[in-house]
DNA sequence: TTAATATCCTAAACGGTGTTCAGAACTAGT
DNA sequence: ACTAGTTCTGAACACCGTTTAGGATATTAA
């Protein structure tokens, strides 16, 4: 009786076997030259059969995307709460600059890619996205009480102007969009350390972001 | 003897048809998912005509880019110095996200869109760049002599920080990747507070950037 | 006026893309 | 052995950017 759990392990490795080969095309190729012929010409199998795995182009790289997420956040420091709050806050968004150099076609899938804009619409569909963000937000609080910015700063405020910063450093360089002789790792550098002494000089407190949709927090 | 000039006149008008038909089909349909062929159709030529003028697509779409940023500039503040230097500082950088707003469209073409590499590599083709971020610069200078900034703050670093800080929050909106309910023009103006307020804090005298390529200033 | 020349435009094709669909081939259960 | 169901393929559809050969047209020279 076990004929459909076979089925089932079969199916799953034929599916498992297109997300490795489009993984191993997209991370040196980009998603731009990566096509679904390409993709059956690796596994053996023609065009045609893919799309009885997966809908569409776009859905394997939805797919492909939650890996990106899941290697971002795997890949994050170390709970290595050091002695400088400060130094802490710093490290835990220049990982996601750094990121967006090691992994620049997962960056570009998860944060730049317009032709897969579902990813947004369904940001809760990775739990853990919301699970990590929560996690960034409880290390800016402990960050702040321990004296890295001003009592009563919002974390949140703190989470998203941090990351805006640092993303605007990151699409510059990724889309090549520096100045000719431009160090994009300078540049990501002083925007970070300007926005932290902007919000260790209280600019979160006189302005602050509405916490929009944060079903972990409800107080 | 004026048939050269008429021709030429000719060749001209086709050209700027080409470009008009682009423009309208690519401000609505964005660059992706307007082809050669329905801009051929646009202007009743058939699709091989219009690589008698342009090279290739890319090239129709770095004409377009030029016209952006001309867009960008001439939009720009009407040199409105008020009595605030902060607010005019303000001003200058909320241009840029508003024009991602209003065009946005023309503002991937410029800033995100990773197909046209060229335009990083010629942004000194577009002589008013180079112009036009030497007037912001002189602008921002002005702003620090006002007192919005401290003495010695370098103008250059002015300009690339609080650039790359509006730039994340325009790429988050215009790339769908804010959080479900969240608010992009919020999240740019906290933004943009956070990076000033941390500007005044003296955060570019700590941390400057190297002026890289400046063409207009020798000393 | 006629012949030669240069220019412009088109039809067709090349090699590529994502996707669909009829049917062949194989498997599982009766 | 036969039916039912699944899975894969070959061929096609409708696109794409781009190239090429050649026809039409307009200008120039004889």
């Amino acid at each position: 009786m076990g004929v459909k759990e076979r089925h089932d392990r079969e199916r799953e490795a034929v599916a498992r076997g297109i997300l490795d080969a489009a993984r191993e095309l997209f991370v040196t190729h980009g998603y731009q030259h990566v096509s679904i012929r390409k993709i059956a010409e690796r596994i053996e199998y023609s065009p045609a059969a893919i799309y009885g795995y997966f809908p569409s182009k776009d859905d394997i790289f939805f797919a492909l995307a939650e890996e990106g997420f899941r290697l971002l956040f795997t890949t994050g420091s170390p709970v290595s709460e050091g002695t400088d709050p400060i130094e802490d806050l710093r490290r835990l968004f220049w990982h996601y600059y750094e990121f967006s150099k090691t992994h620049p076609e997962y960056f570009a899938l998860m944060f730049l890619d317009r032709s897969v804009p579902r990813i947004s619409r369904d940001w809760d569909r990775f739990g853990f996205v919301g699970e990590m963000k929560h996690d960034m937000v409880v290390r800016i609080q402990d960050a702040t009480e321990r004296g890295a910015l001003p009592r009563g700063t919002p974390p949140h405020t703190v989470f998203r102007v941090l990351l805006t910063a640092v993303h605007g450093a990151a699409t510059l360089r990724l889309c090549d969009r520096l100045a000719p002789g431009e160090d994009g790792d300078a540049l990501a550098r002083v925007t970070l350390e300007t926005a932290i002494q902007g919000l260790r000089a209280g600019a979160a407190l006189n302005c602050s972001l509405s916490p929009c949709i944060d079903p972990d927090n409800e107080e």
